[in-house]
DNA sequence: TTGTAAGCGTTATCAG
DNA sequence: CTGATAACGCTTACAA
C-alpha cells in the first residue's frame, strides 16, 4: 500500500534512502553535521520524492510559524502595493512567509484580522499608522507578539515605527507652495479619524500655514476617502466658491489625480489656473500630465527595512528602535507660482 | 512553576476545568455533544485563560489549513488588486484564510511558490493562466491539491479555469478598430512567452486582421513586459518606421498609459494622428487622457467566483467546472477612425 | 456523556 | 556521525 495522495513526508525519505529520519531532517536543516555520502543519498531522495517539509509540523515543534501578519488599509490602489512588495521579498530571503489582509480602513475589520492572524500563528506584525483602539496594543503585549508600525513614523508611540514624518513632509511641501507666493490653499485630505497619516498631514499643513504667517483661515479642507473620483468631486467643491483657493494641496497621488482630472474637465489649466500637488510619488503622478509635484516616499525602502527589523525582534524578542525614514519633494509641472491677478 | 511566556494549551484549559482535553476540544468543535454544564465550566476557562486553539497544531492533526494559496505575477500594479481583493473577502466569508505570493512574472518561482504554498498546507491554489511545467500539474495531482486557473478562460485545459476569452476580447477589439477604418496596426504585447493571456491576446489580433482581409503584414507586433515606460518606448518605436501604424493596440492599460503619454510627448495628437487602445480597464484607463477605450473584465466578479470554486473544489473534493466570464467593450476617447489622409 | 490514548510530521536530546 | 525516542498541541476512534 503505497502511499497515494498525500505529501511525501520525512519518513518516506528516510524509507528510500535507508536512513533515519533524524538523518534526513539533519541533512535538511545542519547539513555540515552529516557525512557527504550520507546527505548525497538523502537529498536525491528528497529530489525524486518531491519533498518538501510539512509547514505545520515544523511550526508545532518550533512554536514558530515563520509566519508575518500584515494589514493594510487597501489592497485596491498602488499606495501599499510596492512598500508591501518589498517587504515581501525580504520576508521571503529570511525564510518567512507574509500573510496579508486589508481591512478596507475600517477599524472593526483590523481588530478582526489581526485576532485571526495571531491565531493562524503569526510571529509578528506589520500595521499601518498608529490610530488604534489601546486593548488592541494589550492584546499584542499580553500574547508577545512584536509589532510594527509603518507608513508613520512617530518617535513616542506604543509600537516602534519604521516610517517617514507625514507632518514634516506635508510642512515642506506647504512651504514651497506659500514660497510661490499662494495664499489661499484648499486641501483635499484623506479621513483624519483613525488615520494619523491623513492628520498628520493636515496638520503639516496647518503648521507652514501658521509658520509663514498667513491666516489659518485661508485654508479650506475637504475630507474624503482615497478614491480618484472623490478627488474630483472634493475638487469642484472647494473651486465653486467665490474666492476659490490658488493651490489645492491633496493626501495623496490619487486625490490628486482625480483633483487634476476635473480640472482639466473644468476648463482649469493647471498649475497656471490652479497648482495641485500629491503625495506618495506613486507610478499614477508620473502618468498624468501635468505630472505632479509630489513627495516621494521610499516605500521600498520601508517594506524591506520593516521586514529586517520584524524578523530581528521575532527572533531576537528584543524591541526594534524606531527608524525615521527621509521624504523629499519630486518636482512635477503641477505647481507653480500664484497667479497675481 | 506557572506557564509564563507561551500561550495557554488546552490541556491548561482542561486542567483548569476539571475534564479531560478530549471534552475540552469537544466543546470547542462539536459543543452538541457536550452537557450543558460541562460547557459553561470549560467555556468559562476559556475565556479566563485566553485561550486561542494552536494553529498549527490543528492544521497537522486535520491536513487541512483552511488557508487558500495565490501566486500572482505581481503586486505592484493594478491589474491583479481588484479582483484579488475580491477573492480574499469571498474566501474570509467561508473561513478561509489567503496566502499570496508573486512570482514577479518567472515560471521558476512560480514553481517554488507553489511549491512553499503547498508545503505550508494550502487546501487549494489559484493560479494566474495556463501556461506552466507540466511537471507542475502532475505535482498537484499527486498531491490531489485542487487548483484553479483565472484570468484566462480556456475550454479545453489542465486546470479548470475562471476567467475571459482573451483571444476573443482582443478579437472583437481589433473588429471595431479595423470597422474604423484602420489598416496599419501596431501591436504592444506582454511578454508571450509563457503567458497565455498576453498570447491569447496577441493571437486575437491576428485572427481579427485575418478575418477582416487584411494583410496579415501589415501589423507590427513589439513584446515588452507589463510597466509604463515600456509602453512608451514600444510606442516610439513602433511610430518611428517610415509608415507608422494609424492605431495601437496594447496589451493591456498600463502598456496603453505608457503608449499614450509618449504618443503626446512627442506632439501626436490620439486619436486624430494615432488611435491607442488598452486593455483590463483598470482605474488608469480612466484616468488620463483621453480615457483609454480598452476591454472591461470583471475582475471583482471574477476573484469570487474563484473563491466560491475553490472552497467547493477544497470541501467536496469535486472539479469545478470551468466558467466563462463576459468581457465587453469600454468606449473611451483614445480610438478613433483611422485619418483618411 | 466523558475519558484514554494513538497518532499527525518535525525537531531535539540522548545514546551508541 | 547516526539512530531511537520523546515531545509539540490537537483531534478522534474507541472504551468506559
Amino acid at each position: 500500500m503505497s502511499k497515494l495522495k498525500s505529501a511525501p513526508t520525512l519518513d518516506d525519505v528516510a524509507r528510500r534512502a535507508g536512513v533515519s529520519t533524524a538523518t534526513v531532517s539533519r541533512c535538511l536543516n545542519t547539513p555540515e553535521r552529516v557525512v557527504e555520502a550520507t546527505r548525497k543519498k538523502v537529498l536525491s531522495a528528497v529530489e525524486a520524492l518531491g519533498y518538501t517539509p510539512n509547514f505545520a509540523a515544523r511550526a508545532m515543534v518550533a512554536k514558530r510559524a515563520y509566519t508575518i501578519g500584515a494589514i493594510i488599509p487597501t489592497m485596491e490602489n498602488a499606495i501599499f502595493a510596492r512598500g508591501l512588495q518589498a517587504f515581501q521579498e525580504a520576508l521571503h530571503l529570511h525564510g518567512y512567509t507574509l500573510l496579508v489582509s486589508s481591512s478596507a480602513y475600517k477599524p472593526e475589520i483590523e481588530e478582526e484580522q489581526i485576532r485571526t492572524l495571531v491565531a493562524r500563528g503569526a510571529d509578528g506584525l506589520l500595521l499601518i499608522g498608529h490610530d488604534r483602539a489601546p486593548r488592541i496594543y494589550e492584546y499584542l503585549e499580553r500574547l508577545k507578539i512584536p509589532a510594527l508600525v509603518a507608513w508613520s513614523f512617530v518617535s513616542e508611540s506604543y509600537l516602534p515605527s519604521i516610517g517617514f514624518d507625514n507632518r514634516k513632509a506635508m510642512f515642506e511641501l506647504t512651504e514651497r507652495v506659500v514660497g510661490l507666493g499662494h495664499t489661499r490653499l484648499g486641501m483635499i485630505s484623506g479621513i483624519t479619524h483613525g488615520n494619523d497619516r491623513a492628520r498628520l498631514r493636515l496638520e503639516g499643513v496647518r503648521d507652514a500655514i501658521q509658520a509663514n504667517g498667513l491666516n489659518p483661515e485661508t485654508l479650506q479642507v475637504v475630507e474624503t476617502t482615497y478614491e480618484i473620483e472623490n478627488g474630483a468631486e472634493a475638487f469642484s467643491g472647494l473651486m465653486s466658491q467665490q474666492r476659490p483657493p490658488s493651490a489645492i494641496l491633496c493626501g495623496n497621488d490619487v486625490l490628486a489625480a482625480g483633483a487634476l482630472r476635473r480640472a482639466q474637465d473644468m476648463g482649469l489649466r493647471v498649475p497656471e489656473d490652479v497648482s495641485i500637488t500629491g503625495f506618495d510619488d506613486i507610478e499614477l503622478a508620473r502618468i498624468v500630465r501635468p505630472a505632479l509635484t509630489t513627495v516621494h516616499v521610499p516605500h521600498r525602502e520601508m517594506g524591506s527595512k520593516a521586514a529586517l527589523a520584524l524578523v530581528e525582534m521575532v527572533e531576537q524578542k528584543t524591541r526594534t528602535s524606531a527608524q525615521r525614514l527621509e521624504t523629499h519633494i519630486v518636482e512635477g509641472q503641477s505647481l507653480g507660482p500664484a497667479n497675481s491677478g
